[in-house]
This record gives C-alpha cells, structure tokens and sequence, in this order.
DNA sequence: GGATTACATTGACAGCCGTCAGTTCAATAG
DNA sequence: CTATTGAACTGACGGCTGTCAATGTAATCC
C-alpha cells in the first residue's frame, strides 16, 4: 500500500546524514539533451551508422544505388534508415536524373560530438557521496 | 550484412554512365558499428542523456534519491533508465546501505566519442557524382 | 507512346521502448 | 522483533522501430 510520504519532511535520510550533495539541474540542459538524443537516435542503428560512416568516409555524395548492395536489406528499407537519416537532420540528397545522391550535412554532429568530448578534463573530482571523507577519484584511467 | 559483390553486370546504369565511383566497404566496421549503435542507442533519450551529463559534470557518485527529483518521472522510469545505463556499459553503481551511487565509467563513451570527432578536418570536397573526377584513395583490404 | 530503371511510399507485422502503479527486497532505525 | 526507507523488479499498456512485399512515381531509353 502506498505510504502518505507527504507529511513527513521531504527528505528523512538517515538523522544527520545526507546520501550525497544536491544535485543542481540547469533547465537550459533540457532543449539541448532533447536534441543530441534525437541525433543519438538516429545513429542508434548498426545499418544508420554505417551508412553515415560510409557517406563521411566519402566525403561526397554517394548514389544509393551504391549503398544498397552494401547491406543484407531490401531497397525499401535503406531507404528507410536514409529517410530517418535526412529527418534527424544528419544527412541531405540531392536527385540528379534517376539517382539519389546522399551526403553528411556539415556540422550536423557537431553538438553531440562536442559534449561526448569533452574539451578539457577540466572536471573536478570532488566526491559527493561521503562528505566527511576525504577520498578523491577511485578510477584512473 | 555481409558484402556480397554481385559479379554480374548488374549495374544497367545509363549506357556509359555510372551513377559515382564504387563504394568498398571494409568489413571490420560492422562489429565497432554495433557496439557504437548500443552506445548510441543508451543515449538516444533525453532523460538518460541527462543522466549521463549530471553524473558526468558532478564527477563523484550521485545517488539515486539526488537524481530523481530532477524528472517527472517516477522512481521506477529513473531506474529503468539507469539500468539500461548501466547494461550497456556506461555507468556503473555502488551500493553504500540504503543508497546507491551511480557514475559514469572510464572511457565508456571513448570510441563513439573518437568516431563522431573526425581526427582532423581534412575532408575534400570531391563530387563523386561526376566520373571525370580523377580521385583515388578508394582504401582497399 | 511503352518499357525500363532508380528510388520513394504504403501497409503490414513482430518486437522493442518509455511509462506508471503496484510490489518486492534489503538495510536501517527504534 | 516491527516499521520505515531507498531502490529495484514486475506486469501492463500505447507507441514507436526495423523489416519486407507490393505498389507508386519520376526520369530515361527504345
């Protein structure tokens, strides 16, 4: 059965303890993780990755005539994994005659590419877990 | 999956004309493809991206109790999302008590972080769509 | 014109994902 | 011991995803 937590003070830790520092959330956080995880999404596939990795490694604009055979999958579904590609902002074509030619739109990774890497390690190695304690960084490298 | 070249003329093409220079596609990026499309696939939500962030920045172990207040969400859905964290390798827990303690992993997102930064902005702009371009580097085996 | 080609779209299907209410479990407090 | 707390687990549900066969569409060739 549910249990009224509402009139107990908010937070009972044990007496005098605490499980760690608060956590501040800077809501300007938000826009941005909403985007990098639509990219990230878009990249979350074997077949999206590679063709990205394929269409970079190119550095031009491939035919998708070229990048069917590449894979064990139907016409249709290459191009599906292309148009969800071209959605997310990642890739453009450009259609001369019968072919479609693919290409990575410039900068489209950069945010994601950014925060995955960070530019400095520059981060401080305080540990929010036992503020009594005086430990720092358990994992080197 | 695998790269079976067809032998026979199955390119009809235009009479003369090729739609761009073949594409090779190097085997060995298949297995480093699944494993950068987990990564990717643990960060492909907004509220597990920001898990990953807030853990990053705080740089210690930040309990659970911390990090759920930060999303509508309930205390289920945050720990779902830090078990999927967690099985695709990105963060890892400790349990101290009551609490538990969770942090980002050491080189966890190194390789789709090394892929996604191109080591250097060398790439060209070759049109691969005109066959009177005259490129090479096709990297072979 | 009709036939052919390259690619996109549709519809259908199984499987996974994000979410919550409810429950369970382990550790602590009294 | 019992009561309480922090966190994980379960089951359920709607929605999305990856795939294919079939079809549609636009451009090209005869």
């Amino acid at each position: 059965m549910p249990v009224d937590l509402e009139l107990a003070p908010k937070q009972k830790h044990a007496p005098g303890t605490r499980c760690c520092e608060p956590v501040v959330y800077p809501d300007i956080e938000r826009q941005e993780a909403g985007r990098m995880a639509a990219i990230a999404k878009a990249l979350a596939d074997p077949v999206r990755l590679q063709l990205v990795d394929v269409l970079r490694k190119h550095a031009g604009k491939v035919c998708v005539c070229e990048l069917i055979p590449l894979f064990d999958l139907s016409q249709p579904t290459v191009s599906h994994h292309l148009k969800m590609l071209r959605n997310a902002g990642i890739v453009d074509s450009e259609r001369r005659g019968l072919w479609a030619y693919y290409y990575v739109k410039a900068n489209a990774l950069k945010e994601l590419s950014t925060w995955l890497n960070p530019p400095e390690e520059r981060y401080p190695t305080a540990d929010r877990a036992s503020p009594a304690s005086t430990r720092s960084r358990e994992e080197g490298t």
